[in-house]
DNA sequence: CGGTAATCTAGAACAAGTTTCAGACTTGAT
DNA sequence: ATCAAGTCTGAAACTTGTTCTAGATTACCG
């Protein structure tokens, strides 16, 4: 019978997973290494600076044992977008923000969050553009990713079970998120113009609020 | 002295150029040739399918003649995009959008756009993928397909000269159309749920409109 | 404990993007 | 027509993501 449990198509720990077998202590421990092998190569030089010999011999497993966690450079980067969302969601928890409109809420999560960025401009890279460049194949993790934003947007408008609308305008927002991170990362928008951006996508909060306004 | 100019660094015709000598005929007719062939194996396959041997094969050049026309693989895609966006800009010239307003008359030219690019998916998600995964050293070109998608959604709006407000919106509506597209094309979102996202973002017009509501 | 099935390792091998190079070919100027 | 400079070609080499293999290790069941 089996030695180590089958690795898990490489999913997140925290969150529900449908059915995939616990990980050894050892087990778990590789994949803490992987990941923070990776957010460390990322940090350094983005996307390109993340390479599968380097993860590998960085955090002492075989390339074929790398693989065999994630199988392939964008499920290493976009489970460790994961990661690194999960940290964010939690400090963005304890500094709930303080705005008066949900829309300045949100505003004010996102450019939080964006700060947060520019402190790691090129894991920032990293991580984008592998979610951006996922295929099908990473559809779940990557889904898994909005969905984490999803909830920390939600978070900030304070809403429990929102609209049909404020889901559309929620994603949009996203949306509008992931593209302004992306012109920025390749230094097409200034930082002044990504918080425009927001702001004004933010706006739309404001149309499908309580009063559905339309 | 030089026998055919000088390649300039893969850039499009029609629109001005900065400093670009003129292309040969036989110069002009490759760099058509690789277009078309790219387009062509986009077409088949996606973003994977367009290699950058078969392009060479496939438009009787090269390998290293077609690198000096296109840098990489994303200054070949991006390339592409440009062509096919003035295809689309001349068509949608012809029929210019019906709705009352402006907001619907965007969201109707970029449905139009949509399900222009529904008939060849594999070939919108070659573009596409390009597009967003794109890094710096290909700013200039992914701009300019920007300043393309602006233009034409302008021309929906019947603008001359917009307001920073109403740019923010266009932005705000290129950074939504543009990260949707990504969704739908990975199987995240379904068409009619792009279909929401459009409309949702473009009511963001009306609050931009002539009658500055803040 | 012993057996056994799965995992991990080291390393070769493969695939596709990119670079490089020597030599043949074009072009525009004289 | 000739020449110099730049361009194109064909092919090999290099890089990095991905796959494959044989053997050493590990985990768990009985």
């Amino acid at each position: 019978m089996p030695a180590e449990a089958k690795v898990p198509a490489s999913t997140a720990r925290p969150a529900a997973q449908p059915a995939s077998p616990p990980l050894t202590e050892r087990q778990e421990a590789r994949r803490r290494r992987i990941l923070h092998a990776s957010a460390q190569l990322a940090s350094r030089g983005g996307f390109d600076a993340v390479q599968m010999r380097e993860v590998a011999e960085s955090s002492q497993v075989a390339l074929g044992t790398l693989y065999r966690y994630f199988p392939s450079k964008v499920h290493l980067l976009v489970a460790t977008m994961q990661d690194q969302l999960e940290h964010m969601h939690g400090t963005l928890r304890k500094k709930p923000p303080t705005g008066e409109t949900a829309a300045e809420r949100v505003a004010e999560t996102l450019m939080r969050a964006f700060r947060a960025l520019q402190r790691e401009p090129h894991l920032a890279d990293a991580m984008v553009r592998a979610l951006t460049f996922a295929d099908r194949s990473v559809s779940p993790e990557v889904d898994q990713v909005s969905r984490q934003t999803t909830a920390i947007i939600l978070d900030a408008m304070g809403l429990d079970d929102p609209t049909p609308e404020q889901l559309s305008a929620v994603r949009v927002i996203e949306h509008t998120w992931h593209s302004a991170l992306i012109t920025w990362l390749s230094g097409r928008a200034s930082i002044a113009q990504v918080k425009i951006d927001i702001e004004t996508v933010c706006r739309l909060i404001d149309l499908t609020g309580p009063g559905e306004r339309l």
